[in-house]
DNA sequence: CACATGTAATTAACGCGTTAACTACAACAA
DNA sequence: TTGTTGTAGTTAACGCGTTAATTACATGTG
């Protein structure tokens, strides 16, 4: 069945909310100076410890071509490390540096706010639930 | 609480889902040249009928700068047509015009295709939850 | 070894997202 | 009427999304 308006439509839907979450976190990373996709690549970096960029790009859910600008700017600041890695002059290996840490420590407790406020406006078990449902719709789609 | 990993992270699940689903409905659009947004676009024309660019802008999850270049594009193509609003020489008035009316008409079988299957897929059901929960996230949150 | 094929990462080109600044017009007050 | 404030839309600047092409290296075959 097609979805007969657009706010019952599932790509709209998934768009616009993700706009409105969005629009809580934005400015904290503004504040810093960091990119949404930025933070993400530092997060995945800061949770997995040193990956390769394939893999890296994966996790972040940011494409090749985007990687390769973020890496140069975190790179730039010194809140990652970037080397070949050894045995194969392809891949790169990357890892998150002290500054990185030092910026994912100091946004921390801000971000708690952000999301416990979501949480509680939303309801704990509803919030699980749209996880849920969100984890099988990707595990299914992808 | 903050979510331990990324995977269990709401921007992060939302930005997810919407790419595996959208996965399935690009190469559609790519082979009528028209993108994600003028697809956006040119439906809520089709569906609410001569409207203005704020309003537009707001039910398509468009930003009024990208509105501007999608307006561009799709008056270049006479998918749309662009009109002053009489009374009012800030406002604009966007409707959707013959051509534009045509491919929305070529699309929706294969529109309707997709859509069923990952309807079918994910499940009725879930499908109506999941479109439940986005909403109710959408309207407490914005 | 030489060559073809495959893979990781980068670059290029173009459109959109985002914020801020700007233009044009409207509404309102003195 | 004139000046102020507010609003609709556009422009500008910069980073990301997307696809395609390219570079650099690895792997496999003869």
């Amino acid at each position: 069945m097609l979805p007969e308006n657009t706010r019952r439509s599932l790509p709209m839907a998934l768009l616009h909310a993700r706009e409105v979450v969005m629009a809580r976190f934005r400015p904290m990373l503004a504040a810093h100076d960091v990119t949404e996709q930025q933070w993400r690549v530092l997060r995945v970096l800061s949770e997995a410890g040193p990956v390769e960029a394939t893999e890296l790009a994966d996790r972040a859910s940011v494409l090749p071509p985007s990687l390769t600008r973020i890496i140069k700017a975190l790179e730039g600041r010194r809140f990652i490390t970037r080397n070949k890695a050894e045995g194969d002059g392809r891949r790169v290996v990357l890892a998150i540096a002290p500054a990185g840490s030092a910026l994912i420590d100091a946004l921390s407790p801000e971000r708690r706010v952000i999301y416990d406020d979501i949480e509680q406006r939303f309801g704990h078990d509803r919030l699980e639930q749209l996880l849920d449902l969100l984890e099988n719709l990707i595990d299914g789609e992808s």
